[in-house]
RNA sequence: GCGCCCGUAGCUCAGCUGGAUAGAGCGCCGCCCUCCGGAGGCGGAGGUCACAGGUUCGACUCCUGUCGGGCGCGCCA
C-alpha cells in the first residue's frame, strides 16, 4: 500500500519535473509518514515543504501542484493539504477492503515476498561452549532467531549458523580434569557443566602440575591426539546437548545441523595467514603476524594492529572470522552476512569485514552486517547477576520465569486442570522473557525486571497472548455455526476502520524488521493490534450483533486478527494459547 | 589519549528518512460490568527531550561543544 502511493507520487514528480515545475535535476527523496493524528490521514508526506525551494514556489502552491499531478487511481479517497504544505492521503474503504480480503485469503498473509530471493547467512547465539550458557547468551539467541524468522517468511533463503566456541586454551583445563576424574565420575560431572568448569579452573589455578598438564593437552589437541579428541568430542558432546535443551526451550530453532564450529575452520587457518602475506597485507610486529588498516588509528595515529597469528603460532578469533566469512559466501553462497553479536565487538567486525573486502575474502557485491545490543542490566543498572552474585545460567532463569508464571496464573481463576495450567505456565514464562527482551531497541542495554515482564498489563507476552485468546474464544463460541466467509467487509464504525488501517500495517512493519534488523518494530505494532482490537471488542458487538451483514463482517476482522496476531508471535518465536 | 554507544514523564520503555499538539505501560486520580473472557475499555494529571550553541520554513532526531554514564582500543573469544 505504501509502495503503491510512492509510485503514485514517483509519477507526480516525474511529470512536474517534465513540466518544468521542479528542476529536473533535483533528485527528490520521497518521503511517506504514518502520521500519528487520524485527522492527518492514513499517509502524509512533507514533499512540497521540501521541494519548495528548488521549485522557487510557496509550499503550499507546491502541494496543490503535487496533487493536481497525481494520476487516476483506485488507492486513494482523499488527498488534502494541510498545516504549511503537508499532503495528507485517506486509502480508499474499497483498497482497505481489497487489501483485508486478501491477506484473509492468504496462508502467508499476502505480505510481499521478496521477488529475488537472497541467501542470507545469519550468525546469532554462537556460545562458548566451555561453559554453561548464561544471561549473557540470551539476547544473540532470541534476536537472532526472530529475524531469521521474518527473513524466511519474507521469501529468503536462511542459513542458521551456531558458531560455537570449542577451541582454545580453555579446553586442556578441561581436558585436564576430565582425565583425573575417572570416566564414570566425569561422566557424573559434566552433568553441571558450570560446576565441572569451576572445578577445573580451580584446580588449574592451584597445582602448577595440573596446570601444565592442562597445557600440554592443548598442545596434543591442536596436534590431533587421537586420546585427546576422543575426551574433547565426549565433552563438546555434552555442552552441545545443553545448548540444545536451552534451545527447545527457548523456542529456538537452532539445531545439531546448524552447529559450524570454530574448530570447523581449523585447517583453513595457515591458508587465511598464507593469502595475506600473498595480498601483502602482513606485517610482522613483535613476533606476531598482523595487519595494519589504514583506516583504524591507533592513540597516537598509527594504525591499529588486527592480530592474526600470535607469536607461538596459534591462530585468533580474528583468524576464524576471516575463514567463516569465506565459506559464508563462497560454500554458502551469502549474498547478505548477518552477525548477531554484542556490541561491544563492533571495532572487531568492522575491522573484520573491511579486511575480509580488502583481502578478497568476499568478493562482488555482498552485504555484511553486524547487529549488536545491549546489555541486560539488574535493577541496579549493572549487568545482570544472580543473587549470590554470578552469573546466572540461562537454565535457572527459565525455570524461574516458568515458576514465577505458574504463581501468577494461580491468583487468577481458570477452568484449566492443574496439568493444563502448568503447560501454559510454561509458555507464559518463557515468552514473557523473550518477548521482554525482543520488546525493547536491540541497542540498548535493558533492564530485566520479572515484575515488569510477567504482568498483563502493558506491552508484555501476557497481555499478547490473553489477547490472543480471547479473539480465540469467540469462534470457539461461535463453534460450528457457520459464518459467510465471502460476507463484504463494513468499516463504518471508527474503530473497526481503525483495527482495518493496522491489520494492513502487518507487512510494512515486517519489512522494517528486516531492514534494520529491529524485532521490536513488529512488538510495538503487535501490542497496538491488540489495544485497537480491544477498543474494537469493547464497542462493537461480534456474535450478539443481530444485523447479519455486521456480524459476518467483525467476525472476518476478529480472524484476521488473529490470524496476525498468531503469525506476528510465532515471527518473534512465541507460540500461542487456544485457552489459558 | 583516541573511538563507539547512551542521557525522553516518578519508574520501565517507544519515537521510523528532520515534520503537525513528544507517545505507551506501570504508579496516581476519575469513570464504564442487564452485554461475546474486566487478565478489559474510556478519560485526567504528570515533560526545559542532560545542558549550551548552530543548520533549517521546521530539531528528541542533523552538526559543534560541555556535563554525566557505559563500552572498546596487540598476541582471550
Amino acid at each position: 500500500m505504501k509502495e503503491q502511493l510512492e509510485q503514485l507520487l514517483a509519477e507526480a514528480i516525474g511529470q512536474l519535473k517534465a513540466q518544468g515545475t521542479i528542476p529536473a535535476d533535483h533528485s527528490v527523496n520521497i518521503q511517506l509518514d504514518r502520521p500519528r493524528d487520524k485527522s492527518h490521514g492514513d499517509f502524509a508526506t512533507n514533499l512540497a515543504l521540501m521541494l519548495a525551494k528548488p521549485a522557487k514556489s510557496n509550499p503550499r502552491q507546491l502541494a496543490e501542484a503535487i496533487v493536481a499531478a497525481v494520476p487516476e487511481n483506485s488507492l486513494l479517497s482523499k488527498m488534502d493539504i494541510a498545516g504549511p504544505g503537508f499532503i495528507n492521503f485517506t486509502i480508499s474503504q474499497d483498497q482497505l477492503k481489497d487489501q483485508l480480503t486478501a491477506m484473509l485469503n492468504s496462508d502467508s498473509l499476502n505480505v510481499d515476498v521478496a521477488k529475488e530471493s537472497k541467501t542470507i547467512v545469519i550468525d546469532y547465539s554462537s556460545p562458548n561452549l566451555a561453559k554453561e550458557m548464561h544471561v549473557g547468551h540470551l539476547r544473540s539467541a532470541i534476536i537472532g532467531d526472530a529475524v531469521s524468522r521474518v527473513c524466511e517468511f519474507l521469501g529468503h533463503k536462511v542459513v542458521r549458523q551456531n558458531h560455537v566456541g570449542d577451541w582454545g586454551t580453555q579446553f586442556g583445563m578441561l581436558l585436564a580434569y576430565m582425565e583425573a576424574l575417572d570416566n564414570q565420575s566425569a561422566e557424573y560431572e559434566l552433568s553441571n557443566l558450570e560446576t565441572f568448569y569451576k572445578a577445573a579452573k580451580q584446580r588449574f589455578d592451584d597445582s602448577e602440575e595440573f596446570a601444565d598438564r592442562a597445557r600440554q593437552l592443548v598442545v596434543k589437541l591442536q596436534s590431533g591426539d587421537e586420546y585427546c579428541l576422543k575426551l574433547w568430542n565426549q565433552f563438546i558432546d555434552v555442552s552441545l546437548s545443553h545448548c540444545q535443551e536451552v534451545y527447545d526451550r527457548l523456542g529456538v530453532k537452532l539445531t545439531r545441523a546448524d552447529v559450524m564450529a570454530e574448530s570447523a575452520y581449523n585447517d583453513k587457518l595457515p591458508g587465511v595467514i598464507e593469502h595475506l602475506r600473498g595480498k601483502g597485507l602482513l606485517t610482522e610486529d613483535q613476533g606476531a603476524q598482523c595487519v595494519f588498516l589504514e583506516e583504524y588509528k591507533g592513540k597516537e595515529g598509527e594504525p591499529l594492529p588486527i592480530i592474526v597469528q600470535k607469536k607461538g603460532g596459534g591462530y585468533l578469533y580474528a583468524t576464524t572470522d576471516l575463514a567463516a566469512i569465506e565459506y559464508r559466501q563462497k560454500q554458502l553462497g551469502g549474498d547478505h552476512l548477518m552477525y548477531f553479536v554484542d556490541a561491544r565487538q563492533a571495532l572487531h567486525f568492522d575491522q573484520i569485514f573491511t579486511l575480509a573486502r580488502k583481502a578478497g575474502f568476499v568478493e562482488g557485491e555482498i552485504q555484511l552486517d553486524h547487529y549488536g545490543f545491549g546489555t541486560v542490566m539488574g535493577k541496579d543498572g549493572k549487568p545482570y547477576k544472580s543473587r549470590d552474585g554470578g552469573v546466572t545460567k540461562l537454565a535457572d532463569l527459565l525455570d524461574e520465569a516458568e515458576r514465577r508464571a505458574l504463581e501468577l496464573l494461580q491468583q487468577k481463576t481458570t477452568d484449566l486442570t492443574e496439568e493444563q495450567q502448568k503447560r501454559v505456565a510454561e509458555v507464559v514464562g518463557i515468552s514473557s522473557v523473550k518477548y521482554a527482551d525482543l520488546s525493547k531497541n536491540r541497542t540498548s542495554d535493558y533492564i530485566f525486571d520479572w515484575n515488569h515482564m510477567l504482568t498483563f498489563e502493558g506491552n508484555t507476552a501476557p497481555y499478547l497472548l490473553y489477547a490472543y485468546t480471547r479473539v480465540n474464544s469467540i469462534f470457539y463460541r461461535l463453534g460450528d455455526t457457520a459464518f459467510d466467509r465471502d460476507a463484504d467487509i463494513i468499516l463504518n464504525d471508527e474503530r473497526e476502520l481503525a483495527l482495518a488501517n493496522q491489520l494492513v500495517r502487518f507487512n510494512e512493519v515486517l519489512h522494517q524488521v528486516q531492514d534494520k534488523a529491529m524485532p521490536h518494530f513488529l512488538c510495538g505494532y503487535l501490542f497496538d493490534l491488540a489495544g485497537r482490537f480491544s477498543s474494537f471488542y469493547e464497542a462493537c458487538p461480534i456474535l450478539n450483533q443481530e444485523d447479519e451483514a455486521l456480524r459476518n463482517s467483525r467476525l472476518k476482522l476478529s480472524m484476521l486478527t488473529a490470524n496476525v496476531l498468531k503469525q506476528g508471535l510465532d515471527l518473534l518465536g512465541i507460540p500461542t494459547l487456544e485457552k489459558m
